[in-house]
DNA sequence: CGTTTCTTTGACAAAATTCAAGGTTTGTGG
DNA sequence: CCACAAACCTTGAATTTTGTCAAAGAAACG
């Protein structure tokens, strides 16, 4: 999931990070602001700092007192359930929003942890909120990050709840690639950050039903996978994978 | 799904219907307001409207101008995906809020639909907001609600990702259990207010399985079923099926 | 009171999991 | 820079769960 083919160098450590120089801006929070809105949003956010893989941006049942934006690199969000498991339930790229979930409550509901050496920017929420009163294009744009979130989660519930192990993979497989060219990188071929436990998770299927279907796929013709490189070599029958699900339920 | 065992009379059709005298308002919304607060709030929401059986109350696609908040009977939330399969997200009880998921959006992405005769107060977004501008308890309300979405859904995501048939229909319920008794009525009876169809749906398994679960419980005595008729019997089992899960994942 | 919709139940089939074992990559310390 | 350990990935075989198809019974509706 490195969005630069060639690992860390889109995005320079901690210094000369302002939102207005950013490449990520169109799609971050404060995009849709003025240019003098913007140096008082900029005047908020905590200056980028770097995770490394495995560290955890946020912990579960922790106080809730910021979001965070993906600037580089990616996260996975993972809840522990009752029975001590941990789940994915998202990945993060840049632009994405971590803590969402969070926002009306006391404590964060899950984890967000490194898959990769990452920047993020935070945003103390209480200066948010004080900036959302004077400019409603960002209260919006809050607005529109959380209903992406829920949008997102009820895609998820659905393809959980009615496709096969095959349908749900070609989906994170099209999904992925779609995400990536909003973010200005190829479609057709990138890195997965995650393991295939960690897919697996994410999908609701075993880690070996993970192997073999992207074997299958690949036998198929449909991409090429070698580790963690994945080339999608045909996008439309991926797609026709996806519409064409069992008939039932 | 009846909230009220002999049906309708909780809540008068539309007339005396104030949020100040309303039996939910504790949980509703405008709950965090002040007395004179209460009273702008109840300016700008239109007055109970009542819904029939299988009436849709948002459509999918529709532009999105209100949020809804049942006032009695239920409904349920639904998608339409890209097969043309409808899928049950959500079953909404009174003070549950309808229209969240269209928040950030123009156009709502999932229809909402009355399982039974049903009243729902309307919220229009645009005096909404402006509202909330004056009453930042308000603007809280409504992140909260938001979040409490989010987090159902992500709970429902790890049920479907890893939870087996018998897991998920125990959790459910469990949940409508606690929801009923979070709404004051009994949480170890209730009805059903939708079908088989619709519970196989909302929990990723066929209806045949819906049928069979239902019978296999009910014979090992955790609860009783009598078409739509439920009584939990044996709260502390049905929750000790839904921690032990099985191991793997 | 008949028709439609909903529900239950059985037999069979298919999909995916579990268990197990071997191979590969990655990371670390000498 | 190499060697070793740990984590990660692949593949096979057997098993289990759940879905599909089919048919009959019950309930709801006009």
């Amino acid at each position: 999931m490195t969005h630069h083919p060639s690992g860390q160098t889109a995005i320079p450590p901690g210094q000369a990070t302002h939102c207005e120089g950013c490449s990520l801006s169109a799609h971050c929070l404060p995009g849709g602001l003025a240019r003098d809105q913007m140096t008082d949003f900029d005047a908020i956010i905590h200056r980028p700092r770097p995770l490394r893989r495995g560290a955890r941006l946020v912990r579960q049942g922790a106080p809730f007192t910021s979001l965070y934006v993906v600037r580089s690199g990616s996260f996975k969000q993972v809840v522990v359930d009752a029975a001590h498991r941990e789940l994915v339930t998202h990945f993060l790229l840049p632009s994405d929003v971590a803590g969402l979930d969070a926002l009306g409550e006391a404590r964060h509901p899950s984890s967000v942890v490194a898959l990769e050496s990452s920047f993020v920017c935070e945003l103390p929420f209480g200066s948010l909120e004080a900036l959302g009163d004077r400019f409603p294009a960002l209260r919006g744009a809050l607005y529109r990050s959380m209903s992406q979130v829920l949008e997102r989660d009820q895609g998820m519930n659905c393809l959980l709840s009615c496709a096969s192990a095959e349908t749900r993979m070609a989906s994170f497989l099209l999904d992925m690639s779609e995400r990536f060219a909003a973010r200005g990188y190829s479609p057709h071929g990138f890195q997965l950050a995650m393991s295939r436990a960690d897919i697996g998770s994410f999908l609701g299927v075993a880690l070996e039903t993970v192997s073999r279907l992207l074997g299958r796929l690949q036998r198929q013709g449909l991409i090429s996978v070698e580790g963690r490189t994945l080339v999608l070599r045909d996008i439309p029958a991926l797609e026709a994978r996806v519409s064409g699900t069992r008939p039932g339920r």
